[in-house]
RNA sequence: GGGGGUAUAGCUCAGUUGGUUAGAGCGCGUCCCUGAUAAGGACGAGGUCUCAGGUUCGAAUCCUGAUACCCCCA
């Protein structure tokens, strides 16, 4: 059993080069990343692989470009980890996976982030600053953290194209945008419309959805219900349809919290599907949605009748007020709103097309007049009568008034919600409508929704749930800005009143062609582009470019071709050719309005193709609350830090292993050092057993080293592995395939538990021993080890790329060297990723290990029952099982079986009369589909059976007829029957499903001796090890249980254990000398309760 | 208000396409330090799979409704 060297390591193990150098598993992770790192950067490992796999198929990635005037975070760190799996994956597939890096440069984030720190607020601080230096400071911002950035992405292992990134901002990129605008404009679908945003009436500027959110304040606004008179019917005249006889006017009743909108009242919609109601009250006729009559006039009111809102629609009625002049189209009338519904007012809503969204859709909708008496200043145009230059806000209190005194006030109530204010000044904001430019997208929604059915979206439920609903309920993508920093739009108008003269250019070499006056190196950004002025192609007069950017949304949607200057720059039709459809793409969900729309209608607009095909979205990453990550509330620790304590395999690994597509996680850094615990020690800690024990038998891979059997001719539990490796190889790469990271991870970590906690420890012994060339189990040991951890390696480079690569190095390029043919490639990340071999499986044998691992956990379990430590041996342990298979399967692997629970004999047992009772079921999985409805039937006959006689059945493989009580008969074979075995009372037994387990329990002197002596050895280990002795020290010992009568049982007679097994204890020991006798008083002593007595077990070194 | 998602052990999450004894990690309890690993190993306790209906021979899984939470949009 020992190899004589000593209990405390191999006196071989301090030999001067070793063949397999070390992996210490407490070396920092960082440091030892970081040398992987190096040699990655040094050797130019990411451009071997891609120049590895040059004329390889290309597998298209694109990478959603950041931007980089933000700190990174948990969410950047697991995009990243995502995107730098499939295409390491498929690059050791032989896929070529171009990497390009790409920068989003622009926006308004970028502007207020600048204002911050220049101290300006808004947009006339920034025209006093300077539109020109303004726009220099956005373009350094934009590096601000660009440092970080690439820290954390060379750091995490992400390996992308950093050196020629697309930045957003770059002329070519911006000219490809321009590029791609021309085209959209060619074909009709660029127009300018308005667009209602949330405007700052003081600031004069329309704040985004962010800004937005940032001062949603609670307060208290007027409710304001309104009488409007309706005409009568123009196809009813005679007012049969409800109208009042006697000439009054039916009232729609609309309900409103901003009174001051009234005044620009263009329509009211209704829902044409609603049920609504002709109400008298307080002697007048009132419409408003049946559901709500209650609510807004009171229990008594009279219902006249009821008919659905389409009987409304087209409907006129007469305006509160006509300031507004002459209208270019007809207003006031009823329409039909599909937003309507019944939650609170009266079903009926006021529509001002220049304030609010719905208002604005439905009135151009219906072909409606555009009314807007209320200035960008918040203060209504002097054309508003009464009202002119009064602040949007007063109008409530005097609207409110006027309606009053005119009787068509019919409620006027106190309502308390939440209302946007500017979060620079406090101002309550407007919904204000502004001239903007549109992309026409609607003329393309069909084919947005058909060309989306082709994307793998993963989760599933993104494609017809959040991204599909989206595209079916398509508006026209609003695009332009009144900003500063950003692409220009190319758009250039003549600037007589009277001419719509009109030119979109598609680059500057177009531009410079209207106009040659361009410099050729002009920068296309503001203010420079907006002094250029082209001729007017209708009039000849000056054309001048329409002062807004764009969204920057669109430049990031832009990038499949924009990332190559496409069509502009020499070379870049191929380049686009070759990438223009990713074949993978993965962001966070909050992407699906953002970057997977951008790039999905930019591709449909311009090619009528998806721009990927596949599309991994991850959900964010939460605090341990569920709160998000903000760097406000410092709710996380940074990323770097973390990374420095655990290492990026660690942090990558926890993502892979804990998280699923579509779902948030909820980060607790705990978890990180967990990943690296349960999964990357216990890889190195394999490592290590082989490292120290294979190096110091002479282990030799070389060709014409150590002799290497072939896998079939080694032994059941080498050959187990191998199996479990290449059933663990195929369900990796099935489920990477599928992109299904987190079943690869799951399928990983139990393949490295099953080598870790079965493998190696059954083989320990082999390892130990010391070496001889005959020693053919030894050394199939070593081969089959080095051979699956080569694999492992390369099986986890995508996942672990540094932690791999470390082991490749170690265990193949060291060893064998680079260069030879058939060797090593100089990093796992060149390997060809490892293909399952059919022959190599042995699915008999992994279902024989998996019996025998459940027979022993079973054991382990009636020894806890027991109370019988596993150190002391027991006479037999007898095992039931319900099939001849399983049988055999068990006597196959009964040594090792003997050998974990610590029993003399296993013996499988065919009493089952004696040991157990039965419970036969049936298969579901087999019956439920031949019998149906019958299977009830069919339960019931069995049940009707002795379960003996069944099992009994089933074992000989004998088929059970049964008379099924409608008179029909079944027949049932062994498989069909699910035979459950429960042991008798009266035995330490354990069971699960078709096993159970009985230990003998009785225990004799000799057993008994046997367990002490074990106990007396552990005892005098502990010592040894206490002492810190070297591995070879030799010691003497002695155990003592005081003088005194004979002890009353066989394992308290310390002479006879030591007459037993005094020489076996010696030898393990390391001891000259084993005495029982009371120890001096300068050897280390340590006292236990053994056998019911008090021992007392001393060392001490000899000499 | 509309849409989407989620609900499984004390906590964080899996759950193989509907198969009848629902899993892992953490935490908890008991035990185990003799030679890779105590930042470990073994065993155990812990579940009305949110609730109510329905479909089915059979539901954590499919359908309907309710409830709670999260996200997006308004």
């Amino acid at each position: 059993m020992s190899r004589g060297a000593g209990p405390l390591g191999s006196d071989v193990m301090s030999t001067l080069g070793k063949r397999f150098a070390a992996l210490p598993a407490d070396r920092p992770p960082a440091e030892a990343e970081g040398a992987v790192a190096a040699f990655w950067r040094e050797a130019r490992i990411f451009e071997k692989s891609l120049e590895r796999t040059r004329g390889g198929p290309p597998h298209v990635f694109y990478e959603g470009p950041p931007t980089a005037n933000g700190m990174p975070h948990h969410g950047h760190v697991l995009t990243r980890a995502i995107k730098d799996l499939f295409p390491r994956y498929k690059t050791m597939c032989g896929f070529h996976v171009d990497r390009k890096a790409g920068w989003d440069t622009h926006g308004l984030p970028v502007e207020l982030e600048v204002e911050k720190a220049l101290g300006l607020e808004g947009k006339q601080d920034i025209e006093r600053f300077g539109v020109a230096p303004f726009i220099d400071r956005c373009k350094e911002s934009v590096w601000k953290y660009k440092g970080e950035w690439e820290r954390l992405t060379e750091r995490i292992g992400f390996w992308i194209d950093l050196s020629a990134p697309y930045i957003t901002y770059a002329p070519e990129y911006v000219q490809s945008v321009w590029w791609a605008l021309e085209r959209l404009h060619a074909q009709g679908l660029l127009y300018r419309g308005h667009k209602i945003l949330n405007w700052c009436p003081r600031d004069m500027t329309g704040l985004s959805a962010a800004e937005v959110g940032q001062a949603q304040l609670e307060v208290t606004d007027p409710a304001a219900t309104v009488a409007f008179a309706l005409e009568p019917a123009a196809a009813d005249p005679d007012g049969a349809g409800g109208g009042d006889a006697g000439g009054e006017p039916e009232h729609a009743l609309a309900w409103t919290t901003t009174p001051w909108t009234l005044v620009s009242n263009v329509a009211l919609a209704v829902h044409p599907d609603l049920e609504y109601a002709w109400v008298r009250h307080e002697g007048k006729t009132y419409v408003l949605a049946a559901a709500r009559v209650a609510a807004v006039l009171g229990k008594k009111a009279e219902v006249v009748r009821t008919a659905p809102g389409r009987t409304l629609l087209g409907r006129r009625y007469r305006p509160l007020y006509e300031h507004h002049g002459a209208l270019d189209a007809s207003a006031h009338v009823v329409v039909a709103g599909d937003f309507v519904t019944t939650g609170d007012g009266t079903g009926i809503v006021h529509c001002a097309p220049a304030f609010g969204e719905d208002d604005q859709r439905v009135c151009r909708d219906a072909g409606l007049a555009f009314v807007c008496l209320v200035g960008p200043d918040g203060r209504f145009v002097p054309g508003a009568g009464p009202f002119a230059g009064m602040w949007f806000k007063d109008a409530d209190k005097e609207v409110r008034r006027d309606l009053r005194q005119r009787g068509l006030l019919v409620r006027d109530e106190q309502y308390v919600h939440n209302y946007p204010h500017c979060w620079r000044c406090g101002t309550p904001l407007l919904y204000y409508a502004r001239e903007a430019w549109f992309i026409r997208t609607t003329a393309v929604k069909d084919r947005l929704v058909a060309l989306n059915q082709g994307i793998a979206w993963a989760p599933e439920h993104i494609r017809d749930g959040r991204f599909g609903d989206f595209l079916a309920n398509n508006k026209d993508w609003a695009l332009s800005r009144e900003r500063y920093w950003g692409t220009p739009l190319p758009i250039w108008e003549c600037a007589a009143q009277a001419c719509d003269g009109r030119v979109v250019v598609g680059s500057l070499a177009a531009l410079r062609r209207l106009n040659p006056a361009v410099p050729e190196d002009l920068d296309p950004h503001r203010p420079g582009i907006d002094a250029v002025t082209v001729p007017c192609p209708k009039c000849g007069g000056e054309a001048r470019r329409v002062p807004d950017v764009i969204d920057c949304w669109f430049d990031s949607g832009a990038m499949p071709f924009a990332q190559w200057g496409y069509p502009h720059q020499p070379g870049s039709e191929a380049l686009f050719e070759r990438n223009a459809q990713a074949d993978f793409i993965s962001e966070a969900i909050d992407q699906t309005r953002g970057w997977f729309y951008t790039l999905h209608a930019i591709s449909t607009l311009l090619f009528d193709r998806p721009a990927f095909q596949r599309c991994l979205v991850l959900g964010h990453v939460l605090d341990a609350q569920g709160k998000k990550l903000s760097k406000k509330d410092k709710n996380y620790t940074p990323p770097a830090a973390l990374i420095e304590q655990h290492g990026a395999d660690a942090v990558r690994w926890f993502f892979y292993a804990n998280m699923t597509p579509g779902q948030g996680v909820r980060f607790v850094d705990d978890a990180v050092r967990d990943a690296r615990r349960t999964f990357l020690l216990k890889v190195l800690n394999v490592y290590k057993f082989f490292e120290e024990y294979a190096s110091s038998d002479g282990f030799d891979p070389r060709p014409g080293g150590t002799p290497r059997a072939a896998v079939a001719d080694r032994e059941p539990l080498d050959r187990w592995i191998v199996s479990e490796l290449h059933r663990a190889t195929e369900d990796v790469r099935r489920a990477l395939d599928g992109y299904d990271f987190h079943a690869a991870a799951t399928t990983l970590e139990a393949f490295v538990d099953a080598l870790s906690n079965w493998y190696v420890r059954r083989s320990r012994e082999r390892g130990w021993r010391p070496p001889a060339p005959e020693d053919a189990s030894k050394w199939a040991f070593w081969w089959t080890t080095w051979e699956v951890l080569g694999a492992l390696a390369r099986l986890l480079a995508p996942f672990t790329p540094f932690l791999a690569d470390d082991l490749h190095r170690v265990l193949e390029r060291e060893p064998l060297g680079v260069g030879a043919p058939g060797g090593p490639q100089e990093s796992v990340h060149l390997e060809a990723y490892p293909a399952p071999d059919p022959a190599l499986r042995d699915p008999a044998l992994e279902a024989r290990m998996r019996l025998a691992r459940r027979v022993v956990n079973l054991g382990l379990q009636v020894r806890t029952q027991a109370r019988l430590n596993v150190r002391q041996p027991l006479r037999q342990a007898v095992v039931l099982l319900s099939s001849p298979t399983e049988e055999e399967d068990v006597q196959a692997l009964r040594a090792v079986i003997e050998d974990e629970l610590n029993v003399k004999a296993l013996v499988v047992s065919r009493e089952h009369d004696r040991y157990v009772t039965f419970d036969v079921r049936v298969q579901f999985p087999r019956l439920g589909p031949r019998f149906g409805k019958r299977l009830g039937a069919v339960r019931k006959a069995l049940g009707g059976v002795d379960p003996g006689a069944l099992a009994a059945a089933a074992r000989a493989g004998r088929p059970v007829e049964l008379a099924l009580e409608d008179g029909t008969a079944a027949a049932l074979e062994p498989d069909d029957l699910d035979v459950r075995l429960a042991a008798r009372d009266g035995f330490a037994a354990a069971q699960e499903g078709g096993a159970v387990v009985v230990l003998d329990t009785t225990l004799d002197d000799g057993l008994l001796r046997e367990g002490l002596a074990r106990e007396l050895q552990a005892r005098i280990q502990g010592l040894r090890k206490e002492l810190a002795l070297p591995f070879d020290a030799r010691v003497e010992a002695w155990v003592w249980a005081g003088e005194g009568a004979a002890p009353a049982a066989a394992d308290g007679d310390l002479e006879a254990v030591v007459a037993a097994h005094g020489e076996a204890l010696r030898r393990e020991t390391l001891s000259d000398a084993l005495r029982v006798a009371p120890p001096p008083g300068d050897a280390r002593r340590t006292e236990a309760s053994l056998g019911g007595r008090d021992v007392v077990v001393a060392v001490r070194v000899v000499g």
